[in-house]
DNA sequence: ATTGCTATTATGTCGCTACATAATAAGTCA
DNA sequence: TGACTTATTATGTAGCGACATAATAGCAAT
């Protein structure tokens, strides 16, 4: 008999949908852990982990001795799984096939120092390839390594290994930044997807870095069509 | 003397340098959660909670009784925070306006009736609407609302309030699926946009549902040079 | 050999206590 | 009155113990 349990999850689902329901307002306070551990019948580290949650979810704020509030100004919030190329098309099913187009040392765009936090410009290593599902264009990737963070790679023949591949397995990074945007495909881009000059492409703009230091800025075009799909 | 504490987020940390510096390498088995509390001086509630932290973050897997590993396909994953239109853009520092275009009855397209689940063709009312900054189009949004789910929407006058701030305020949602791609501008968003036509848009579509019921799918065109961002 | 029960193992969850920390309010002394 | 100290309040973090649960291995009966 009596319910079988007080789950951290049934708690903040019972929140959830107080707010939800609009019995908390935008800005309302919400009782203390304390009490609602005492209504709820648990223990109020069972209730902080519950509050916890809810403001990783964006829906609720905590203040030491100001208490916990619905947030005025909620935010939607969803989680982005990018996967490696070489998976996402072998587990859609379809052959991966991958081809360098070019690599060259050059002195990288304003733009490309900027967002990889460079201020003196010096040379990157720039190293374009084609990301293949079925032997036809699936990502076309601009990148740019960081040659005096990672000197190794000049040794590694990126001929036959994705140099996404290769920073992966032997430079780890700790942070990132992920930019999405849509651009029109310029003429040798459309050549190289074998699209048409002017098609919408979703880009996928990545900047990783460890401990602050730039590794690697990476652009990967996609083919018109792409998704990228996020679930709450 | 000693040192201080051993936080969590500490373990947390040393957990993921010792995999990311390849001293744990990808499947590998990482030390029980008591083991690494006796080696780290602490509690294995402390450990358990760091590791599920490494779990949400993407970088290792853990089983119950097959134990703790680092995962073999890394993934990246991002959290993406989608604001209010309107706050996105007075927090700016420009100016909101919200224009509705129009309002009626319609039989939407099978598409639309798949992302929002329903099977039995249904007319779905349809909202289009601008939102403006400082005057100018920033981001046309084309919302499929189900009335059958929210029949109150029909009583209100969305030509001054966006049906956004509406839904949010009045309609919650238990779950979303968001889907990011590019798409041409055709004719009719081009004017509207005032851009020219063909040019790559970003296109935020997101689908809201309340317990599996559908309430809305918008569809929100943006102006050419929006991004999304992201980190970690 | 196959099925079924039991033990083992490692993680998952929860309660309780204790102390830390941040923000604020109240009080105190010059 | 103003600056400093102290108390209060509510959340944040950690420890420890206990039991739940899932996955597996081992054993036993047929």
């Amino acid at each position: 008999m009596a319910e079988r349990k007080t789950t951290w999850k049934s708690v903040r689902d019972r929140v959830r949908d107080d707010i939800l329901a609009g019995r908390f307002k935008p800005g309302d306070r919400l009782p203390r852990d304390a009490d609602l551990a005492e209504t709820l019948n648990c223990a109020r580290s069972t209730v902080q982990r519950a509050m916890q949650d809810l403001v990783d979810s964006g829906l609720i704020e905590r203040r030491r001795k100001g208490g916990t509030h619905v947030r005025r100004e909620p935010i939607a919030r969803a989680t982005l799984d990018i996967r490696v190329t070489r998976l996402e098309i072998e587990q859609s099913g379809r052959e991966y096939g991958y081809q360098l187009i070019s690599l060259e040392e050059a002195a990288p765009p304003a733009s490309v120092l900027a967002k990889l936090g460079i201020t003196a410009p010096r040379p990157l290593l720039r190293a374009d390839a084609l990301h293949l599902a079925d032997g036809r264009p699936y990502i076309l990737e601009e990148r740019w390594i960081c040659t005096q963070t990672t000197p190794e790679i000049s040794q590694v023949d990126l001929t036959w290994i994705s140099a996404n591949e290769w920073l992966i397995k032997n430079k780890p990074y700790s942070r990132y930044e992920l930019r999405l945007y849509a651009q029109k495909a310029n003429a040798s881009t459309a050549r190289q997807m074998e699209i048409k000059r002017g098609d919408a492409l979703f880009v996928i703009e990545r900047a990783t870095f460890e401990d602050e230091r730039p590794i690697t800025l990476v652009k990967s075009f996609t083919q018109p069509g792409y998704q990228l799909v996020a679930t709450t």
